[in-house]
DNA sequence: CGAAACGTTGACCGTTTTCAATTACAGTGG
DNA sequence: CCACTGTAATTGAAAACGGTCAACGTTTCG
């Protein structure tokens, strides 16, 4: 039972792990709701904890675009901690749990501690890792094949569907990449909804 | 002239252009040529000045998978800064010129300079901001609405063909999404390869 | 001038999306 | 424990979109 809390709420990940906080600053907003606005000053980066978020930027000629959509674990607005202003809306998809991050917390600690700072290097750069790998397997052409290479990259969770979000397939598609796959004797399908790796 | 040469090599940035850069540092490749191999023991990150490299990992397989292509301005291997290896191939597609930083180097003023840090932990957001937003872009189905909100973005630069690959478009795809959109007035063709947003 | 690279357009083809229907599983309340 | 409900998984068929191939125009640069 207490695993599966902890699963559904990733806790807050090194090194602002190191942060006082308290009750304070969790924010909870319901579905719908904003977690900041456009334009408003940048006092906080944030933790997504539970829920979903996204960003969205308004047009010149009021188009809502949306920047970027967050799951538990992400962090949003790491870049205002450098901007006097938010430059996009941060809007709840639903009901959503975030640890607020305070600028002046965030920027001190990052200014009077050297070990702070390399640690929140080392998790920009992995991330920025991901990124870069999540981009070069969205551009694979056959689904099959990108479809494998993100199976042995690792990236299939518990859920296809998010899977295949991430891979920019629609649940269909990547259903029968995974068929094929199955048919080359490349993975084994072990149940319903699950695929586990073949051996060479 | 001079500024054409300026504008095909970009120049270390910032925090970077601190660093105490000398010819010993650039490293010229030709195309095919490796700048550092995977599981070789992590020594320094680079900096793409001229030319085209490729990041590659084998599989167990000895299949080859591409997991970054960087062009001019873009750092390459900032995470073995923390990492003792690399974890994959870096080669060149053509003659490249990179700048080298050593890994020493680069966490000597880290952990000594908090200002440093700072503006590190600033580049890397805001690179992590747009790859979110090209991840986001590239999700955008039907290509006509991939490459407005995009050309709404400023992603087109000089050359179209490297807006289209940013896209994970075809060129032709690409021309032909430009083209409805000039004919619905959204954009105005202003000469060969050339593209202007009209007024509302 | 000539070659090379980029831009542009057309036609055809293949893959993926879309839409629809069915099955499996998890969680809920009786 | 079981029906009940919602979400995810799965499969099929048809349509649409973008990729591929091919041809040609334009610009740049040596």
């Amino acid at each position: 039972m207490i695993e599966i809390m902890l699963d559904k709420f990733p806790t807050l990940p090194a090194p602002f792990d190191r942060l006082d906080i308290s009750e304070r600053h969790i924010v909870r907003t319901q579905s719908g709701g904003f977690v900041f606005h456009q334009g408003a000053t940048a006092h906080s980066m944030y933790f997504l904890q539970k829920g979903k978020i996204r960003l969205v930027r308004h047009t010149e000629s009021g188009q809502p675009v949306t920047l970027f959509q967050a799951s538990p674990g992400d962090f949003v607005a790491e870049a205002s901690l450098f901007t006097p202003n938010y430059h996009c809306d941060c809007v709840a998809d639903r009901n959503s749990v975030l640890v607020r991050l305070e600028k002046p917390d965030c920027l001190d600690a990052l200014s009077s501690n050297p070990e702070f700072s390399l640690i929140y290097i080392e998790r920009l750069s992995k991330q920025l890792q991901l990124y870069r790998r999540r981009i070069e397997l969205m551009s694979i052409k056959p689904a099959k094949d990108r479809v494998w290479a993100a199976f042995c990259d690792g990236w299939l969770g518990e859920n296809i569907t998010e899977f295949a979000s991430t891979l920019d397939l629609t649940p269909e598609a990547t259903y029968r990449a995974l068929g094929l796959l199955v048919k080359d004797g490349l993975i084994t399908k072990s149940g319903y909804g699950r695929y586990t790796p073949n051996r060479a």
